[in-house]
DNA sequence: ACGGTGCGATACCGTGCGGGTATCGCCGTG
DNA sequence: CACGGCGATACCCGCACGGTATCGCACCGT
C-alpha cells in the first residue's frame, strides 16, 4: 500500500464524500474513486458502503482509518526527523524537546542545566506549545522527546520515565469568596456557575460547547482570572508564575500530576537517551 | 514521501550496496540509483557516503533507517489488519490474540474461557509462536493483541496491562547434581560448563555464536533437557507441562516475570478492549 | 408522474514518471 | 597498467495516474 492511496483514503473517510474529499486533495473526483476502489481491489474488501446518496465506512474501512492514521503520522514522523537530522553538521545534530508553555519550568531549567553539563551534550531546543499539544508534536517528528503530564496527556505509544509528581491547586480571583479557605475540594470548585472552567481548543482549533470562556494560552487564561471570569486547577509548581492579583488554594483531592519524559520507542538518538537518563538523574 | 521509497531506501540502508538491494527488490541498478538521490534531493539531504567503492549511513540516513522501519512496520500492519476484518462477516470480526507457546497455558484457559462467557464475545483466535516472536506478530499487524513477558520481550510502543508475576525455576535432567537442592541461585546455574543454556534463533532465524545448543521450540529443548544436553530458566507455571523425567528447582534470585497483555495503542477495536478487561479482572 | 439535481461510476485520452538497457567515470587491485 | 567492480548518467519506452466528458441512479420539488 502506497501513501498516497492511504492520503486518499483518510480524505475520503473524513469528508464521506467524494467530491469534496477529491476538492481538498486537489483532484478531479473520478481519479478519486477510481484510486479507492483499486485499493478495495488490491485489498480484498469494501472499505465504504456507497450508493448514489450516501458513503459510511465498513467495519474494515474503520479499521483502516485508524491504523492507517497512524501510520501515515509514522511516515511523516520519519520525513520530518530525518530532514531535521539532515539540516545539522554532521555529529552535532541537535534534539528538539516539546513542553507545555508555563508547566515544569523549574524542572525543565534544572534538566537543561544538568544536561548541558554533561559531556557530549548537544544542542537542546525547546518547543514549546500549548496544553495537550506536546503530544502531537513528538507524534509527528516535529519533536524528539517532550516533557507530558499525566493524567492530561496521553503517553499511550511512547516510552516514559517519571520525573516528579505533585498536586494541584485551584488558581481563583483576588478576594473570591473561596479565597477565604485553607484548602478546597474538587466539588467546591467544579460547576461553579459564576466561575466556570475555561475550555480550551480541540487538536483541530474547534471547541467544545459550554459555559466557560474560550482560551488559547496560559496568559490569556490567567488575565481571565484577574478579570473574575474563570479559575483553573493547576499543579502545584504552576504557583511560581502566577502573577500578584490572583490567589491560590490547594485542591487535596484533585488528581495528583505526574511529569514524565517521554520519546518514541524506537528512538536510536544517543542525546535523547542522555537527556533521558539526566533527568531521571534529577 | 511514498511506502515504496522508503523500501527502496531500506534496502540499500541494510545492503549498504546498490547492485545487491536492487537486485532483492527484483530491479535494475540504476533506477535505485536514481530514485535514492531524487529522495535525497526531496529531503534536502544526503543519506548515503558514497563514492564508487563503499557506501555507508549518514546521520540522515541512520535516522530515516529507524523510523522508516517502524514506519513501513506501520503501513504493512495497517494493510494485515484490515485485511482480516475484511475477511469477517461484518460485525463479528474475530480477534487475534499471540501467545508464546507453551507459556501462561493456565491463564490462557482462563482468560478464553472467561472472555467467551462475556455478553458480545467474539470469536478470538490463537496465535501460537516461538519465544519472543510476539512482539513482531503484533507489531506487524499479523495479531490484535498479546500476552508477552517482561523483561523477555520489549513491550516498547504497546499499551499494556499486568497479568502477574511470578519467580523462575531452573529445568535440569533428572540425576544432576544440582537436583539435589532446594533452591538455585543464577551463579549456580549460568556459566555450567557442563550444561550450557540454549540458543534461541534470532528475528532473522540466525543463531548468535556459543556453547549452547541451538533451539527453535518447546518440545526440542525439554528434549535436549532430558538427554542432559542443557537446561533452561523458565517461569514457575511452566512446571505443569514438565515431563517426569526433568527436575525443576527454584531461582528465587532470577529476575521475576510479569506475564502482560498488550495491544497496539491506537487499537480501536472493542473486542480487544473487551479481553483486556476480561484479563484484568481474572 | 416527470424533469431537475447531486453524486458516484465509467469511458476515454494525454502525459509524466518509473523502470529498463547501454555506457561512462572512478578507484582499488593484481 | 589493464582489469574489474560499482555507482552515476544518458536515453528510451510503457503504463499508471490524473484530467474531461458523460452516464446511471436515486431522491427531490411541483
Amino acid at each position: 500500500m502506497e501513501t498516497r492511496e492511504l492520503r486518499f483514503f483518510v480524505a475520503v473517510a473524513q469528508e464521506l464524500h467524494f467530491g469534496r474529499a477529491a476538492q481538498r486533495l486537489g483532484m478531479a473526483q473520478p481519479p478519486l474513486s477510481r484510486a479507492i476502489s483499486l485499493l478495495e481491489r488490491r485489498l480484498g474488501t469494501r472499505l465504504f458502503d456507497r450508493d448514489s446518496h450516501r458513503v459510511a465506512l465498513t467495519d474494515a474501512g474503520a479499521v483502516l482509518l485508524a491504523e492507517g492514521r497512524a501510520a501515515l503520522e509514522a511516515v511523516e514522523a520519519a520525513e520530518r526527523r530525518t530532514r531535521r537530522a539532515g539540516s545539522a553538521e554532521p555529529g552535532r545534530a541537535g534534539v528538539v524537546l516539546a513542553v507545555k508553555a508555563g508547566a515544569a519550568s523549574e524542572l525543565l531549567a534544572k534538566l537543561l542545566h544538568a544536561y548541558a553539563a554533561e559531556p557530549g551534550a548537544v544542542p537542546v531546543e525547546v518547543f514549546l506549545c500549548g496544553p495537550g499539544e506536546q503530544e502531537r508534536i513528538l507524534r509527528d517528528g516535529r519533536a524528539d522527546v517532550a516533557l507530558l503530564h499525566r493524567p492530561f496527556d496521553n503517553v499511550a505509544g511512547f516510552d516514559t520515565e517519571d520525573l516528579m509528581t505533585e498536586g494541584q491547586i485551584a488558581i481563583l480571583p483576588a478576594g473570591h469568596p473561596l479565597t477565604t479557605r485553607t484548602q478546597l475540594s474538587m466539588a467546591d470548585v467544579t460547576g461553579l456557575a459564576a466561575l466556570p472552567m475555561p475550555r480550551w481548543p480541540d487538536r483541530d482549533g474547534s471547541y467544545a460547547p459550554g459555559p466557560g470562556p474560550e482560551v488559547r494560552d496560559h496568559t490569556q487564561l490567567i488575565q481571565l482570572i484577574t478579570l473574575g471570569r474563570t479559575m483553573m486547577v493547576a499543579p502545584e509548581t504552576s504557583r511560581t508564575q502566577l502573577p500578584p492579583d490572583v490567589v491560590a488554594v490547594p485542591v487535596p483531592d484533585a488528581h495528583p500530576v505526574t511529569t514524565v519524559i517521554a520519546w518514541p520507542p524506537h528512538s536510536r538518538s544517543p542525546a535523547v537517551a542522555a537527556l533521558v537518563r539526566t533527568a531521571t538523574r534529577l
